[in-house]
DNA sequence: GATGAATGAGCGTTCATTCAT
DNA sequence: TATGAATGAACGCTCATTCAT
C-alpha cells in the first residue's frame, strides 16, 4: 500500500465522510472508519487528532468548496442582462456541488445539526455568511431597481431555507428531477410569486 | 413536594424538554434531567420507560400541538375573500406555537435531526405530511384560479423550507421581529415574488 | 379484605413461594410477589424483613415439613419384619411431600442452589442431616445383619443423590409415573443392585 | 505482560471460572474477574461478548471435556470380561475430570442451576444426554444378561443422581477419599445392592 | 396497619483514545 | 510509520428498600 502521507489522509477523510453520512456523527464509530479504510486503530490518530476534529475538517472542507462555487454577482453598469444568467449559474453550481457529494449533503444538512452548541454556532455562522451574501444581493438588486423593495433579512432567510430544503430533499431522497427543472421552478416562484391577479386583489382587500 | 402523578410527569417532561433543547439528544444525560427536576434517578424511570421514549413523547406532543393549530383552508364557493385571511391566520398560529415553546423549536428543528434512522424517518414523515398539505393547498389554489400554475412538489418543498428556516432563526436567535411583520414579509414574497418588471423582462430575455 | 396478620403473612408466603419457584431467586422481583398478592410494596416489608429473609423462611418451612415426615426406623427387638415397611413408608411420604408442593421442589432443588455461600452452607447442612440419618440407618442395618457391610458415608451420599435426582425429575418434569412404581423400582435397585450372577462373576474376575 | 491473544483469553477464562465458582453467576461481578485478572474493564470485552457468554463458554467447555472422557462400552462378542473394567475406567475418568477442575464442579452442579429458563434447559439437556447414555448401557446390559431387568428410566436417573451427588460432595467438600475407593464403593453398591439375604427375604414377605 | 412514590447504590457495557512494540 | 491490545471514564437502567401520608 504505497501511499504518501497526503494520500492516506485523503483516503481516511473520504471513508470517514461516507461513514458519517451513513450513520450520523454519534452512531459513527472510529472503528467503522478504520475498518473500512483498512488501517489500524492507532493509525487513524496519526492523521487526525480525534473524532471531532476529523468531522470538523470534513464539514469545513465542504463549506469551502461550496463557498468557492458561489460567485458574487457584480451589478456594475453595462453588465445589465447578465444578472439573471449569473444568478441561475450560481444556483446551478450549488445544486451541482451537493449532487456531486451527496454524503456531504447528508452531513451538512442533517448529521452536523444539533451536534453541540459549539458546532451549531459554526453551522449558523456559515449559513449567516450565505444569508448575508443573499442580503447584499437583494440590496444591490433593490438599488438597481431589479428587486421589489421589502424586508431584506426575512427575505434572505426565506431564500436560505428554501434552498436548504430543496437540496436536502433532492439529494437525500434522490429525487430524480433534473437540476434545470428545479432551478427553473425555484426561480419562477421566487421571481414572480405564487399568486394570480385574482388572489392579489383578494389580498389587498 | 405535594405532587400528583400527572403534575410530576409534566414537570419531568418540561425539564427534559429544556435539557434536550440545550444539549441535544446525545449530550443530554438522564442525570441532567434528574438533577434539574430535583428528583432521584430512579424516579425518572417511574414515569418514563427510557431516555428514548421520553424524547419521542416530547417530539410527538409538540407535533400534535402543531398539527392542531393548522386548519385546512376550505375553498368552497362563497368563501371567497376569506382565503388569505385564513392562510395568514394559520401562519400566525404556527409562528405563535413555536414562539410559545422555543425549546421545542430547537428540538424539532435541530436536536432531533440525525438522531438515528428510525427517528429521521419519523421526522421526515411529519414534514412530508405538512408538505403534502401545502401541495394540496396549491392544487386547490390553482383550480380556483388563485395560484399561478407551476411545479407543485418543488413549490411545496420551498414553502416548507422557508417556513422552517424562518422559525428556526426567529425562535433560536430570539430575533425581536414581531410575528405580524414576519408573516407579512413572508406572504408578500411568496405572493408576488421578488422581481420588478425590469428583472422579469430581463429573465425572459 | 378482612385478614388478620397471620392470614396475610401466610398468603404472601404462599404467593412468594410460587414466584420464587417460577422465576428463581434472582429473577423474582418483590414487585412480582406484591402484585400477585394484591398488596402494596410497603406492605410486604411490614411482614418480612427483606427478600432474602422471606426466601429463607420458605425454604426452612419446607425443610421442617420434610423432616417431620421422615420417621427414624427403630431397630428394636421384635420389630423385625417391619423395617422394610417403614422404610418404604418413609420414602413414600417424602415423595408425597414433594409432589404436594411442586413449587418447593423447584426451589429446594434448583432455585436455592448456588445462591450464595451462606445459603449453600445452609442447604448443605440440611442435606448433611438427612445423609447422616441415612448413615445411621445403614449402621443399624449392618448391626442387625440386614445391610451388607460397606462404605457408609459413600453409600449415604449415593442414596441422597439418587433421591434428589428422582424427586427433581419426577416433580419438575411432571413425569407421570405413579409414586408406588417409583418407590418400588428405587428400592429394588438399592436392595439388590443391578447385576446378575454373570456380571458379578465377571466383576470378581 | 507479553501475552498473545490465546493466552490472554485462557487467563481470563480461568479467572472467571474461579470467580463464578466462588460467588455464583449473579454475585460474580465483571469487576471481580477483571481485578483478579489484572486487566482493565474494557479488556474483558475485547475477549468475551458479555458476562453471559463467557459463562456459557465455561460450562460448554467443561461439558465437552466431560463428554470426551466418557467412552461408550462396546458389548461386542468376545469382549466379555472387559465390560466391568471399562465401566470402572469411565467412572474413574469422570471423577478425575471433576477433581482436576473443582471450580467446574461447583459451577456445573450448583452455580449454573436456576440461572434462567434457557440455561436450565441447556443443563437439563446435558444431563438428559448422559442419562440416556446410561439408559442405553442398561439396555445392552440386560440384553447381554449382565443386568437384571428393571425400570430403565428410573434406574438411569438414580445412577445420574448418585453420580452428581458424589461428585458434588467429594469435590466441594474436598473429601480426601481416594478416587479408587469411591469408585469401588459406588460400584459395589450399584452392582450388588445394599441388602443381605435376611433383608431380601423380609422385603419379599 | 396500609400505601406507593421516592430513593440511590450498583452493575454491565461502550468506545474514544493511548502507547508499547 | 504502523499496529492493535489495553485502557477507563462514563452512562443508562434496575430494583430492593424506605418513609411521609
Amino acid at each position: 500500500m504505497a501511499m504518501d502521507r497526503e494520500q492516506r489522509r485523503a483516503q481516511i477523510l473520504d471513508v470517514a465522510t461516507r461513514v458519517f453520512a451513513e450513520k450520523g456523527y454519534h452512531a459513527a464509530k472510529i472503528d467503522d472508519i478504520v475498518v473500512r479504510a483498512g488501517i489500524a486503530r492507532g493509525t487513524f490518530y496519526l492523521y487526525f487528532e480525534d473524532k471531532r476534529t476529523i468531522f470538523e475538517e470534513i464539514v469545513a472542507g465542504f463549506m469551502g468548496r461550496l463557498g468557492a462555487v458561489i460567485r458574487p454577482i457584480e451589478l456594475l453598469e453595462g453588465t445589465h442582462g447578465q444578472h439573471m444568467v449569473e444568478l441561475r449559474a450560481n444556483l446551478q453550481r450549488v445544486v451541482a456541488t451537493f449532487r456531486a457529494e451527496p454524503a456531504m449533503a447528508k452531513i451538512l444538512l442533517s448529521a452536523a445539526v444539533g451536534l453541540d452548541d459549539e458546532f451549531d454556532r459554526r453551522l449558523l455562522t456559515f449559513y449567516d455568511d450565505v444569508t448575508e451574501l443573499l442580503g447584499r444581493a437583494l440590496e444591490q438588486g433593490e438599488a438597481a431597481g431589479l428587486v421589489r423593495p421589502g424586508h431584506r433579512r426575512i427575505r434572505s432567510l426565506c431564500l436560505m431555507g428554501l434552498l436548504k430544503e430543496l437540496l436536502y430533499q433532492l439529494v437525500l431522497r434522490k429525487t430524480e428531477i433534473p437540476s434545470d427543472e428545479i432551478v427553473d421552478a425555484m426561480m419562477d416562484m421566487v421571481a414572480d410569486g405564487l399568486f394570480t391577479e385574482v388572489s392579489r386583489n383578494e389580498l389587498k382587500a
